[in-house]
DNA sequence: CGACGATACTTTATGGCGTAAGGAGATGCA
DNA sequence: TGCATCTCCTTACGCCATAAAGTATCGTCG
């Protein structure tokens, strides 16, 4: 699922995202919830049981509620998301310094945003295309427009360097969400279900070898699989991969600046 | 929604997607489909409303029958998709050679990915951890690792960079299909969306400027939104982008093969 | 103090989804 | 001719978001 920012007033959501709400006592039986209860509690859930598990009924029965009461704090469930998604953007740190300038700011950066990611798999399905606008999400933006600005180049062109970091991040990210739940929903693991796969596709496709030379020949050196799946993404499969990717991007970054300076 | 690969029998679609399904004379009635032709209606419904709008039953009523009328062609829904997506990838041309060597070669093939995404935004929600191990999807990354070869660089960085390559255009492709099914979604473009938006976020953020500064230097020299918004991605907004994006990654493979020529 | 209106929360209902179960009718073969 | 097998249908279950309407509780005003 793909989740649109949200469908209710949108003035709404900014006011709670950027605290200019008034609770002032009116009449009426006292609130048993608080938006910010169900926030928090959506969030528990997603985080556990993914976007595809986060259902009102599933929100609501964790506070002893009906679906229906959570109406009473939240327009639409679409709103809830948005709200959702720039509270757990407050994890993220704001400030990044190092040693090894931008290279370093860039990996750490990018290093923080992959296991926040993963954190919670279900910030990748909210759409990017029209932004929440809530704070922490301009707090992330900034953050990441202040290690940028330090390469001295001009805005285009760091937009251009912002999307790829973005695009590889969130896409390592979330073809390690993605392994990871398949694993737990099938309850098979990725070697497993390879090895059940692997000779049907000989029998299938016997002259596999001689059509897909180029394929194999990119599976040599692959890195054994770990011994225990719940490592974290550091020592995992995936973390080699990543590493040199980020590499061949923080390279790039460098050609970029030299060449901003040449010409 | 993401898709996993298909909860049915692997070893059916194995057999539909290579081609080794043979069809014998039976007891009962005629059939009056195909897999085939429920592939490419289930294929049509996907591309016009998303991943989201297809339906057994949209893809039935299509055909003129009941949603259940297609489980005696197709175990489940998830390997309905399997399929699509194997049968959509064969779109993929499979040959670059380009005289400007792997750098036109790879920019050519990011173009063309992008494209086929846009085509069809609905392979972006299928899972990328457990492939289909369709003809169609070895072919493309035949076509992948044959153009990358020509770096010289070992398998391992291969895949490094094959991992950003293809987040890249994935991630690009797939905030452009957001922007555009948003659009569609809500009636609202993209500059009416923020022409809405942008008082109301001054109003709630006062020191909206003083917080986020570098977020707003960021903003500088942006292209001006298209005036049709129906034009191909190659004049659109996020063309300057795309592109100056894909010239940092190719400059940063060609600085990881200097490296490598040196060490 | 009693009535009124706003609020919290419930139950019920609508129209979607994938798909299990069972039944009707058509067809090839013994 | 009868039977096994196949296509396709209707019905049903348990999910989903949420609209509508009802009940109980409270602050406030007359």
């Amino acid at each position: 699922m793909v989740v649109y920012a949200g469908q209710g007033d949108p003035r709404w959501s900014m006011d709670v995202m950027w605290g200019n709400r008034v609770s002032s006592q009116r009449p009426g039986p006292k609130p048993g919830l608080s938006v910010d209860l169900i926030i928090d509690t959506a969030i528990g859930v997603a985080d556990v049981d993914g976007m595809s598990g986060l259902s009102m009924r599933a929100v609501g029965e964790r506070l002893g509620r009906t679906a229906m009461a959570l109406y009473t704090y939240v327009p639409t469930k679409g709103d809830l998301v948005d709200l959702m998604y720039d509270k757990v953007l407050g994890e993220l740190p704001t400030g990044y310094r190092s040693e090894r300038g931008w290279r370093g700011s860039v990996t750490s950066w990018a290093e923080d945003h992959l296991e926040f990611h993963l954190r919670h798999p279900w910030t990748l399905q909210v759409s990017q295309a029209r932004p929440v606008l809530g704070p922490n999400e301009f707090a992330t933006l900034e953050t990441a427009s202040g290690i940028l600005h330090e390469t001295g180049l001009r805005p285009p062109v760091l937009r251009g360097i912002l999307g790829v970091v973005l695009h590889f991040v969130r896409g390592a990210a979330r073809t390690e969400a993605e392994a990871r739940s398949a694993a737990e929903e099938t309850g098979v693991s990725d070697e497993d279900w390879w090895h059940s796969r692997s000779p049907l596709l000989v029998e299938v496709a016997p002259d596999f070898a001689a059509r897909f030379p180029m394929a194999i020949k990119m599976e040599q050196d692959k890195p054994a699989p770990p011994d225990d799946p719940k490592k974290p993404y550091l020592e995992s499969a995936m973390a080699e991969s990543f590493a040199t990717g980020l590499e061949v991007i923080l390279d790039g970054i460098e050609a970029t600046i030299e060449k901003a300076k040449a010409g």
